[in-house]
DNA sequence: ACCTCAACTGCAACTTAGTTGCATTTTGCA
DNA sequence: TGCAAAATGCAACTAAGTTGCAGTTGAGGT
C-alpha cells in the first residue's frame, strides 16, 4: 500500500464523479476534464480513486466499465458493493439502485468476493 | 429476421461451446476453431448463435464478453437468463450457476429487460 | 522556506477487442 | 442444377486500455 497524493488532477476527477447522477466511462470523464490532464492520466487517477475507495467500478452489459461515487459506503471499514445496478437501454443512463441490495447464498464451496448486479430495461424517465 | 444457414464454422463454434464446462470468449473459441475460419467470423457466428438463442452472451467482471450454451433454456418461447454467473479470480474460470435464479423486484416506472448477475470470488475447486 | 524523493504526469508507442466494406464463396431451396 | 441471399476472408479501421520512460510536482522532514 503506496502513499497516494491529492493532485488538481485527482481532485477534479472525483469531483466530476460525484456530481454526476450517473456512472461515468473513462471517456465520459476525460471528456469533462477539459484538457486539464491526458487521457492516460484519466486511466491512472480512476484507478487510483477505486482502490482507495472513493468510487466504484461498474462493468456495463455493453462491456465498458463505468465508475460511480461511493454514496452508500464511505466508511471505509464496510466498503460492501451488494446493490443492483440498472442501465437504461433508452438513454444509456447507468445508476446505482443503492437501496436495492440482493443477498445470494451459494452452493458451499464458492467463496464470494464482489457482486455484479445489473439490469437492464427502460428507466422511469424513459419508460 | 433473416434466414440463417448452418455452416461448417456455425456447428463447429457451436460444438466448442456446449463441450465447455465454462463460458468461452471470442479468443477462446478462436483459439479452438484450429484455423477453420477467420476471426471476424468467429465473432459473426457468435452474434448469430446469440440471436438464434442457442448461446447466451454473459459480460465478465472485466469486461470482456463471454459465451456459454443455454442448456436450462433451450425452448425458444421461454429464454430467460435470470441465473447467476459466478467468476474464479484464480482459475479465471466462468461458469453459470443454472439453478441459482434470482428474483428482483425493482422501484415503479423501472421495465427489466435483462439481468446481469455476475458474482466474482473462488470457486470450489480452487478453494 | 526549501530539499528531497517517491508519486504523479505526459507522451508516444503498443496491445487487444471489436467493426466495417467489399469481393468471393457457399448454402439451401426451387 | 441454377440462383439469390447468406456467409466468409481479407484488409483496414476504431476504440479501449496498457506500458515504459523521462520530466514534473506534492508533501513530509529539516
Amino acid at each position: 500500500m503506496t502513499i497516494t497524493r491529492n493532485t488538481r488532477a485527482k481532485e477534479r476527477i472525483l469531483e466530476i464523479i460525484l456530481a454526476s447522477d450517473r456512472a461515468l466511462s473513462q471517456s465520459d470523464v476525460f471528456g469533462q476534464v477539459d484538457g486539464l490532464c491526458d487521457r492516460v492520466t484519466v486511466y491512472r487517477v480512476l484507478d487510483r480513486l477505486v482502490s482507495e475507495k472513493k468510487i466504484h467500478k461498474i462493468v456495463n452489459v455493453d462491456g465498458i466499465i463505468n465508475y460511480a461515487g461511493c454514496s452508500s459506503c464511505d466508511t471505509a471499514n464496510l466498503h460492501q458493493h451488494d446493490h443492483l445496478h440498472f442501465s437504461c437501454v433508452r438513454c444509456k443512463k447507468l445508476s446505482c439502485l443503492e437501496n436495492h441490495h440482493v443477498n445470494v447464498t451459494l452452493p458451499l464451496g464458492y467463496a464470494v468476493q464482489e457482486l455484479f448486479l445489473t439490469i437492464s430495461g427502460i428507466c422511469p424517465s424513459c419508460g
